[in-house]
DNA sequence: AGTAGCACCTGATTGC
DNA sequence: TGCAATCAGGTGCTAC
């Protein structure tokens, strides 16, 4: 579930503990939590250990914590479908027992003063991941939270995030009127865009007034205008208020679930009267994912 | 090149 | 009551 709004609450978090924090101990759980690593979790381990982190920066959906020390690694993580950062403050002796989801535990000091960061992942989705940074193609900041002109060698492939303040409506909605596939699917794409999973495309959609089935290339120029800045207000308003939680699978770093849940108006309301004109919303699977929209609202041109 | 489909995994929910 | 099947989520890989 974790989307953009959901990973920039935990980045914002995340930031003014670990700025300037050295990673003093770590202690991979389950060994699959870092299995984007050849060198599994002592490749982790030896890169991350003794490392000083210099901030937390977000790119869509993607995390990362470069590593200072003139090293040009960074701590990624993905928090896939349930990942989460806990933070416990004070004396490592103090922290709670490991959460039986808890998959990665990093002891981290700063001027004296310890404190424990978490890395739990009920459906094990998600990674931490130690990797190198490599320059942005454009020379433009690689994501939120930072000026740096770089992004993990799994983030390069990845679009542009969907909140980045210098991509203009136009431009974004060019990139995604193209293809054959439905409007949805383009939204989940992270190649073309990144930061928008299933519930903000949901919803985003049926701000626009725009079928989610219906082909990319379709969509008028002025209806993509219309997604574009549907999209941003969407995952403003969210951020405004921490995010979606439905359950406890969403939460900051401080265990506090988000409150945009109740100002959705698509996603997951299926069978209940559309907020604009009454009509049933209606479900249904696009691209193996389920989707929600208002049939008359949502037509396809 | 662009697109489609599956694997990865766990726990909650539904169906028999 | 108990067990099995289904579903949900995001991404990366393979196959067309």
């Amino acid at each position: 579930m974790p989307e953009l709004p959901e990973v920039e609450t935990v980045r914002q978090g995340l930031e003014p503990f670990v700025r300037g924090a050295m990673v003093a101990n770590v202690s991979v759980f389950r060994a699959s939590a870092v299995r984007l690593l050849p060198g599994g979790e002592r490749e982790f381990e030896s890169h991350v250990r003794g490392a000083v982190l210099e901030g937390a920066v977000r790119r869509g959906k993607f995390l990362w914590m470069p590593l200072g020390g003139g090293t040009d690694y960074a701590l990624s993580a993905h928090l896939g479908m349930s990942g989460q950062f806990r933070v416990h403050q004070g004396p490592w002796r103090d922290a709670p027992q490991p959460h039986p989801h808890c998959r990665v535990r990093l002891s981290l000091e700063r001027e004296g003063e310890q404190f424990t960061l978490d890395f739990l992942d009920q459906r094990t989705f998600g990674y931490l991941h130690a990797e190198k940074l490599i320059p942005t193609p454009d020379g433009l900041p690689g994501g939120r939270g930072s000026e740096l002109a770089s992004v993990p060698l799994s983030v390069a492939h990845i679009g542009r995030d969907a909140l980045d303040p210098a991509w203009e409506a136009g431009e974004a909605s060019a990139v995604w009127r193209k293809g054959t596939r439905a409007i949805k699917q383009v939204l989940l794409d992270q190649t073309k865009v990144s930061g928008i999973g299933n519930i903000y495309a949901d919803e985003a959609l049926w701000h626009a007034r725009i079928h989610p089935q219906q082909p990319a290339h379709t969509v008028s120029r002025p209806a993509g205008v219309r997604l574009f800045k549907a999209v941003r207000a969407v995952m403003e308003s969210a951020l405004a208020q921490g995010g979606t939680s439905f359950d406890a699978l969403y939460v900051n770093v401080n265990g506090e679930s988000g409150y945009f849940a109740r100002d959705l108006v698509a996603y997951g309301r299926a069978g209940t009267p559309c907020g604009r004109c009454g009509t049933a919303i209606v479900r249904q699977a696009i691209g193996g994912r389920s989707t929600h929209w208002c049939p008359r609202c949502q037509r396809k041109r």
